[in-house]
RNA sequence: CGGGGUAUAGCGCAGCCUGGUAGCGCGGAAGUUUUGGGUACUUCAGGUCGCAGGUUCGAAUCCUGCUGCCCCGACCA
C-alpha cells in the first residue's frame, strides 16, 4: 500500500470580508486599561481579558502575532538556529536537578497531576533544553548548535499589568546556543546579537542593544535590547547615534566574522538605569548626543557558561577527548510583547498605524454606500482583484455611516485604505490613502489594483 | 508582597449615605431618516446588582467573611 499524498497550495492569508469577520470594536475603553498599546488593543478588538495577565487573541490580534513571529522564526532560522517544539508544562525533577526549582520562588506556577507527581508550567526552558541535548550530543564535531522554539510561558507576575506588554502568560522565542568552549560561545552569542539587529528591525522599531545586568538566569555577558518609547517600562540613557547606525543586510555571513557589526553596535553608551553610571555617560557621551528617555525591553541575550551544563552533567568530548560542561547562552525575544510594544511605538490619536511588515492586513477596503449598485461593484471588482494578488485586505462591507468605517479603519491601523463610494465613483475614482501619513490620491479602480498587485 | 481603590446589562457609569424589589449613555435588534469623518428620532431586547452568610416584614443599599479586578510601590521578558 502506496502513500498517496495530497498537493494543495501554499496557503497564504486572504483577504475578508468584514461581515464574515470577528471583529469586536469597542467604542468606548474598558477602564482597567491604562497604557495606550493596551486600550488599543482592546478597542480594535485584539484581545480580551480572561484573567489578570492572561489574554485571550482575537483573529485581528493573532494575525499580529504570528506575523511578529514569523520574522522572528525567518530571522533565527537565517542565522543558523534551529526551530523545535518544547512542551509548556515541565516535571519538577528537571528542575531540582538544575537547582532552580526551590531557586524560581512564587513566580513560577507549580502543578500537581492526578498522580501526585509535581508539574510546573515553564517561565522558560534552560533545564529542558539542557536533558534534551544532552541525551544525543556528546561530541565537539556535532557543534555549534542553536536551537529555539516559539512558545507560550508563564510567570506568575505578583502584578500583571499594561495588557499583554507584561502578562502573566506570554509568547516567547528562546533561542539556546551549546559551544565547546566559551570562544565558540561567543560567536553564538554574535550570531544571535546580529539576528535580533535584524529582526526587530523588521518590524520597524530600532532596537537599541543595552548592557545588562544578568538576572537569576546568570551568566558573564548579556544584552537587553530595548525599544525607545515614552511610556517605557524604565528609564534609559543613550548615545543618539544608534538612532542612525545601519542594519546588517539580509545577505550577512552568520559564519563569517560578526566582530565589526558587534563593535560598532556596542561601542557607545547605551545602559538601563539599574546599570546607569553617569559620569562614564558624561564623559563618553557629548552633550547633544545624550538621549535620556525611557525604553521596552523586547530581546535579551545572555551568555552563562556551564550553569546548566555542570550540574545537570551534559558534557561534550572536545578534540583532545576529554569530556567537559557545554558552553551556553540563551537569547529571548517576547513576541506578544512586541505587539504591544509595536503599538506604543505607533499610534495616534485616532488608533493604531502598523508598520506593513506586521499588518493584520495591508489594505481595509470602506464600502461608503452598501447596496448602491456601482459601488458595491467597484468594491467587489477591487476585493477580487486583491485577492487574486495574494494581497492581504479587509473589505468593510457592513452597512454603516462612512464616519463609522472611517474611525474603525483608523482605530485597527491598517496600512492603506481604499475609500469607495458613489462620489468618486462618479469621476470614475476611489481614494487611496495612507494611515501612516495621512496623504491621499485619487485613483481609478485599476490604478489602486495595480498599486498592490504589482509587488 | 505592602498600600489604596473597585465590583450594578457587552462597554462606560448613576443609584447605596437616608433599605421598599434597578436606571442612564454607548453598543445590540426592528423601523423611519440620513448618506464622504462615530446622523437624528421611535420602539424593543438585555441584569441571580461578584460570592456566601447575617440584620430586617423587606437588602444593590446596612454588617461580617471570601473572591475577582484595577491603581501606586517593590519585582520582573
Amino acid at each position: 500500500m502506496g502513500l498517496k499524498f495530497y498537493p494543495v497550495e501554499a496557503e497564504h492569508k486572504k483577504p475578508m470580508r468584514l461581515s464574515r469577520y470577528f471583529l469586536p470594536i469597542l467604542r468606548e475603553t474598558p477602564k482597567e486599561a491604562e497604557i495606550v498599546s493596551h486600550r488599543l488593543m482592546l478597542r480594535a478588538g485584539m484581545i480580551r481579558q480572561e484573567a489578570a495577565g492572561i489574554y485571550a487573541w482575537l483573529p485581528l490580534g493573532l494575525r499580529v502575532l504570528q506575523k511578529v513571529g514569523q520574522i522572528v522564526r525567518e530571522e533565527m532560522d537565517r542565522a543558523g538556529a534551529i526551530e523545535l517544539l518544547m512542551p509548556t508544562l515541565q516535571l519538577a525533577d528537571l528542575w531540582r536537578e538544575s537547582g532552580r526549582y526551590e531557586a524560581y520562588g512564587p513566580e513560577m506556577l507549580r502543578i500537581k497531576d492526578r498522580h501526585e507527581r509535581e508539574l510546573l508550567y515553564g517561565p522558560t526552558n534552560e533545564d529542558m533544553i539542557t536533558e534534551i541535548f544532552r541525551a544525543s550530543v556528546r561530541s565537539y564535531r556535532d557543534l555549534p548548535k542553536i536551537l529555539y522554539h516559539i512558545q507560550w510561558k508563564f510567570r506568575d507576575e505578583q502584578r500583571p499589568r499594561f495588557g499583554v506588554m507584561r502578562g502573566r502568560e506570554f509568547l516567547m522565542k528562546d533561542a539556546y546556543s551549546f559551544d565547546v568552549d566559551e570562544a565558540s560561545a561567543r560567536l553564538s552569542y554574535r550570531r544571535m546579537f546580529v539576528s535580533y539587529l535584524r529582526i526587530f528591525a523588521r518590524m520597524g522599531l530600532r532596537a537599541i542593544p543595552m548592557r545588562a545586568e544578568t538576572g537569576p538566569i546568570g551568566g558573564d555577558l548579556s544584552h537587553e535590547f530595548i525599544i525607545l518609547a515614552q511610556t517605557g517600562e524604565s528609564a534609559v540613557f543613550c548615545h543618539s547615534d544608534f538612532l542612525q547606525l545601519p542594519i546588517p543586510g539580509a545577505d550577512t555571513d552568520y559564519d563569517g566574522d560578526l566582530s565589526p557589526i558587534i563593535e560598532e553596535w556596542t561601542r557607545l553608551y547605551a545602559a538601563t538605569e539599574d546599570v546607569h553610571d553617569k559620569a562614564r555617560f558624561e564623559a563618553e557621551t557629548p552633550e547633544d548626543k545624550r538621549i535620556h528617555t525611557r525604553g521596552i525591553e523586547v530581546g535579551q541575550v545572555f551568555y552563562f557558561g556551564d550553569k546548566y551544563s555542570k550540574p545537570m552533567q551534559s558534557l561534550i568530548a572536545g578534540p583532545d577527548g576529554v569530556e567537559r560542561p557545554f558552553q551556553g547562552g540563551s537569547y529571548g525575544v517576547g513576541v506578544s510583547r512586541l505587539v504591544g510594544a509595536l503599538i506604543e511605538a505607533n499610534h495616534d490619536e485616532n488608533g493604531i498605524i502598523w508598520p506593513e511588515s506586521v499588518a493584520p492586513f495591508k489594505i481595509g477596503i470602506a464600502n461608503l454606500k452598501v447596496g448602491d449598485g456601482p459601488t458595491d461593484t467597484a468594491c467587489l471588482e477591487i476585493y477580487r482583484a486583491l485577492e487574486t494578488a495574494g494581497v492581504e485586505a479587509l473589505y468593510d462591507d457592513t452597512d454603516e455611516r462612512p464616519g463609522a468605517k472611517f474611525a474603525k479603519l483608523d482605530l485597527i491601523g491598517l496600512p492603506y485604505q481604499i475609500i469607495v463610494g458613489p462620489k468618486g465613483l462618479a469621476e470614475g475614482k476611489v481614494e487611496l490613502k495612507s494611515r501612516a501619513t495621512g496623504a491621499r490620491q485619487m485613483l481609478s479602480p485599476a490604478e489602486a489594483i495595480a498599486h498592490f498587485s504589482a509587488a
